[in-house]
DNA sequence: CATGAATGAGGATTCATTCAT
DNA sequence: AATGAATGAATCCTCATTCAT
């Protein structure tokens, strides 16, 4: 049940967008009455926030997944693998990608999105801190939160922009942007 | 008269966000009748769509004065220094940048602030197109893009983010990204 | 419960006439939340509509059945049985009638009542093209206009303005005019 | 300036009937402030009502002098020819005579035609009342009632329903009615 | 007189939420 | 649990009218 609202829910947002967002459009896309969305979700925002948690969710996993196979090679693939997966789960859906990323209104919905960059950033920053080879930066905490940072704007802005470069071009700048940085 | 709602407009933008901008309020917030705003806007969102032309065209300018002033003066120097224009301009008001951001319908909101990052774009690629020796990256186009964006984010997200970086450390650091990347 | 909004409807377009008729004084009268109305009519002017569409099937049952009753039988009596029948159903609500006839907006207000014209007008002239004996015009549709309108109107002034003739004195110039036209 | 103002009431009403009949769009269409209005008429209404007096005021005046040309004419000549006459009047304005006929709120409004009416009513009637060869009713104020209601109705739904009879048939058949009514 | 900016009550409509069944 | 009718505050916007200039 609580499936079939969060389905709906994410239908919706896709299809149209957050301003047309309604508790009753929900309960029509998934099939159930008004009433029942508030048997488990305690108000509209909550049912936002979970489909984003998801959608946050499988994203970040997709990435870790990628970046989990390729956790023992350093340098220039590790980037350009983990930008690839990426772009790939960014690219699973675009619609619902605008949608978090412009239109939805602040507060709790953020939260997972916040948290996870958090997570990611410090993994880096431990990552980057025991590896000077590769990490010429003094300090690791500030080029992880450049890195994560630079790479995942990018990526999102690729998907959603749909800019003069293809995609290994994408990929080409981003090892320059990063192995640049990380060895000056 | 267009100014008061102007300015109340923001007002309201900034101290609740959008999704409490309502006519009533900006009226309330300018001390003026409902009916007073219709006689300077045609609707709701054009005076939004106001606001953050404001916004927008202020902020531009803040950074093409900046920019003005060191255009002669290649390399690391003129990234600072634009960088710094750009975060000082971005930190006069971060409550209407989180709300411009993160909160805004799309729409002709976002066509002027698209139309300025095009700008900035265009003119960052034939700046780095005529000057091979500070730029040796293969297309120009491309790493304007990245360039800009990548700056522009990370202004964005450390005025929004406050995170654990020193203005100074935010601008090292943002120099050899850039600097990084364009030479390698 | 559009019984209950229908009857409120009424009663406004009854009591204070259409440019008073809101969605709200509409609600208040039935005692229903303005957000009501909304669930069983599509907006403020389906409401009159069927407000409208009721009396006019009231109205035209009640003649029809009235002249059912006449059907066989020929000349005077038939004209003055249906006139009778026709007054009585004005009469019933004088208020109403009034605003339907003087006061409403045109549009699908108006569709149903001339509607309901057209058949009458052409049950009128399949009867007279049938019954030469009694209709001497030659053309049994203008006939059949002229007639129908002719009676309408009359006993609709009569029952607005109240003029100086009593009912029986309506209903004998009534016949006298309808038998004097169609003999000529 | 009371003209100009009538004027482009007139106007605003023919061309897109009373519900977008506003205060501002009259001033607009005569050219003059809003504000202007106010100095010359009390209130909107005020405003149809002298639109609506002028209208009923040009048409009996066409009327009556067709009329004054025939009125030593006895019988069918003379119905004949005001009822054209009145034809004619009417199809001078025909979206002014819909707008009066159908659309406009009650009150002071129709002030002025219930008034004519009634000296019409009562010109018939001493015109009955003094010629028995032609007029064998026992009533004539009621034969008055009768024939001047059935000749105005007939002649405005002719004009606004365009029905199928041509002016010549319609004319015909408005002297069958009259004159097989007087003489009944 | 004329203006027209300003007013603000009121209009139609939506939608998150509740609650009796 | 599930329903869905009912709610009513709140929304955007209009327009007859006023009044300072």
């Amino acid at each position: 049940m609580v499936e079939r609202i969060v389905e709906a829910g994410r239908q919706v947002l896709v299809e149209d967008g957050y301003d047309t967002f309604s508790t009753n459009r929900v309960a029509a896309a998934a099939d159930v009455s008004p009433g029942s969305l508030y048997q488990y979700f305690p108000d509209k925002a909550s049912i936002v926030a979970v489909v984003v948690d998801r959608y946050v969710d499988e994203t970040s996993e997709l990435v870790a997944a990628a970046l989990s196979d390729r956790i023992t090679e350093l340098g220039p693939a590790m980037v350009r693998d983990t930008a690839d997966a990426l772009l790939a789960a960014l690219e699973r859906d675009p619609a619902l990608l605008r949608v978090v990323y412009e239109e939805l209104p602040l507060g709790r919905t953020h939260a997972r999105l916040t948290q996870v960059e958090r997570q990611v950033r410090h993994l880096a920053a431990a990552y980057l801190g025991a590896r000077p080879e590769i990490n010429h930066r003094p300090d690791a905490a500030a080029a992880a939160w450049i890195m994560v940072l630079a790479i995942e704007n990018l990526a999102v802005r690729w998907v959603l922009d749909r800019p003069d470069l293809t995609r290994d071009q994408l990929l080409d700048e981003m090892v320059a942007l990063i192995a640049g940085y990380l060895l000056s």
